[in-house]
RNA sequence: GCCCCCGUAGCUCAGUGGAUAGAGCAGCGGGUUUCUAACCCGUUGGCCGUAGGUUCAAUUCCUACCGGGGGUACCA
């Protein structure tokens, strides 16, 4: 139907007015007065033609006014053309919509997008401000996956560096030699790392040491070989408790060390090109042209040791080789935006092909009093941010022990605290930094994951006891007007396919979370207005159906959220 | 110094060329013989940081300035 609409709109625009190059562009207007659709053409044509828009609009309205499926056309304001569908339209086109709400099937011929997000260091616990890239990353993961666009979802994990030198003679100083490495916890590793920076303020030498150690483990020394893997063993296996109460999951977790051997060629390629240059003190570096404004970029030390920005190069020229992807997301926090010009430019300069690349940023987590610092040991560890999440939701369970109608409150606790945590990261436009509140984070009302989980419980309650708990929603033929709270839903609905579309194409999946509230809004609306179980014949019929739409629209896009919706609360 | 992001209601944030700038929280007033009141309805509250410019139309685009955050070669 609104395919039909822009032809003919565009159809009105080649005949009426040629060789204007506008595009049409239907639009939904937030207020329904204005109706189901809206086209603010005329006011730029009429600049273009010296003409009045309110006429030009005209010519439009008589066009559209006959067109099956429209009831009503109207000019409003300076000259807007104001579109309203019959019911049967707009039902057809609700029908049309349901696609959206299961996935595309997977198209094997397209090329991947490679997606690099969550990055954790190995041998730390995972600190909040970890949640950002995690959730984001994952939610444009299934966004894509959504559209039916093969995906690799890339847990890049800081693998490797002098954090493990530190790290080992930390261990053979301080550590329990009776333990063997793998039984280690994250938290005794951690108060190792600690342990190490605070006595290397003291003793210089420690740095020294923990830099040789690394230098020997880089050579294969056995024995720290052996260290480091079961360094890696224990954070792996305790990360992978997180993440999977995130619902949270990663086609592969090749770290920085896997490019160890690869670098070498790299840097050949690039000195050869005369791309990476002599900097100062015998370091390699990249120079850009002045006008673009670009420091130097540093890949390779003065002492010949690699750096990020090496592996980061070996890795771009891995992952073309090794999966043609047609695009490669880093979520990244924007401390690192200017890190990223340098390296996608580089990429560029050493003439590579290059697919897509792109570095979607994000805001940083800030903190009310003090600055974080996974040295000193003061990082909030997320684990902690989501058992006390849990806790509070456990708390607003029992307030509501009367009426509560969960099978499985722990289930729900879980659901909720979580879910709130990961909406108020999800439902704020990337770009913001977030400063950490607990009262902000974790809230329980208004826009809210447990809103939305209300919402749908409320939703699947009612099909229940209508019997209609496993059938697909089906619209009656004809219905004889909708009431306004339908209409506004209904119109709701159909924007969903759209949201879905543009949340992918702009990175932002906050557009999703807005969509889903506003549908929340909508449908609650509708629930206290309009009578479902009680009505009759096909408004029954109708408001049934609505139901199950919204909530199978509410399930699909809180999923791809990473949000988790309960059958009943 | 230079570069990037942010500045919208008391607070936290949507909106980013189009009609009267929206929501949540907080405040005030209502709604339960109806399918879950974890809800809904109404209401109070705005020089959209400041000043210019472009445009039929600017919170949205451009320029300058002010305020906050970040970055600016041997960390990642």
């Amino acid at each position: 139907m609104f395919a039909m609409l822009h032809e003919k709109a565009d159809e009105v625009l080649r005949t009426q007015f040629p060789g204007n190059t506008i595009a049409i562009q239907w639009t939904v207007p937030k207020e329904s007065s204005f109706g189901d659709a809206s086209l603010s053409l005329p006011l730029q044509l009429a600049s273009l033609l010296k003409k009045k828009p309110r006429e030009i609009a005209q010519v439009f309205v008589d066009a559209l006014k006959t067109f099956p499926g429209v009831e009503k056309v109207e000019i409003a304001g300076a000259g807007y053309v104001n579109v309203w569908l019959t019911t049967e339209a707009l039902l057809q086109e609700l029908g049309e919509s349901e696609s959206a709400q299961s996935p595309t099937k997977l198209n094997k011929n397209e090329k991947p997008v490679i997606v690099d997000y969550s990055q954790p260091n190995i041998a730390k616990p995972l600190g909040v401000h970890h949640i950002l890239s995690t959730v984001l990353g994952q939610a444009l993961c299934n966004l894509h996956r959504h559209a039916g666009i093969p995906v690799v979802g890339w847990n890049y994990m800081g693998d490797w560096g002098t954090q493990f030198g530190k790290l080992a003679v930390a261990w053979e100083k301080w550590g329990d030699k009776k333990k063997s490495i793998e039984t280690y916890t994250l938290d005794e590793l951690l108060e190792l790392y600690v342990r190490f920076h605070a006595e290397a303020e003291a003793d210089a030498a420690l740095d020294d040491a923990g830099r040789a150690a690394f230098r020997k483990l880089e050579q294969g020394d056995k024995e720290l070989r052996a260290f480091w893997k079961g360094v890696v063993t224990v954070t792996k296996a305790s990360l992978g408790d997180i993440y999977e109460r995130l619902h949270v999951k990663f086609d592969t977790d090749i770290g920085e060390s896997f490019y160890e051997d690869k670098m070498v060629p790299i840097l050949d390629e690039g000195k050869k090109k005369g791309v990476f240059t002599e900097g100062k003190e015998g370091a390699l570096i990249v120079e850009f042209p002045e006008e673009s404004k670009l420091p130097p970029y540093l890949v390779q030390k003065g002492d010949g040791a690699t750096l990020y920005a090496t592996r980061d190069l070996a890795q771009i020229r891995y992952r073309i080789d090794t999966y043609q992807p047609q695009s490669i997301l880093y979520v990244v926090d924007v401390a690192q935006q200017l890190y990223f010009q340098q390296l996608f430019a580089t990429a560029q300069k050493l003439g590579w092909e290059l697919p897509e690349i792109e570095h979607v940023v994000f805001g940083r987590m800030r903190f009310a009093e003090s600055k974080m610092s996974t040295r000193k040991g003061t990082v909030l560890k997320l684990e902690h941010v989501l058992d006390e999440a849990v806790e509070r939701a456990e708390a607003v369970i029992h307030e509501h022990r009367e009426t509560i109608q969960t099978d499985d409150a722990a289930a729900l606790a879980e659901m909720m605290g979580v879910g709130a945590l990961v909406y108020g990261i999800l439902s704020q436009n990337r770009k913001m930094d977030i400063v950490f509140d607990w009262d902000k984070m974790l809230s329980f009302d208004g826009n809210s994951a447990p809103y939305l989980q209300y919402t749908y419980a409320r939703a699947r309650s009612v099909l229940r006891k209508a019997g209609k708990e496993t059938s697909t929603p089906s619209f009656p033929k004809a219905i004889a007007a909708l009431t306004q709270s339908e209409r506004v839903l209904i119109r709701m609905l159909l924007q969903f396919p759209g949201v879905l579309e543009d949340a992918r194409e702009s990175r932002m999946p906050h557009l999703l979370a807005t969509y889903l509230f506003g549908l929340c809004q909508d449908f609650n609306a509708f629930y206290n207005v309009d009578p479902i179980l009680l009505a009759e014949g096909s408004t029954k019929e109708l408001r049934i159906a609505l139901t199950a739409f919204s909530s199978n629209v509410l399930k699909t896009g809180a999923e791809i959220l990473t949000l988790r919706v309960p059958e009943k609360m």
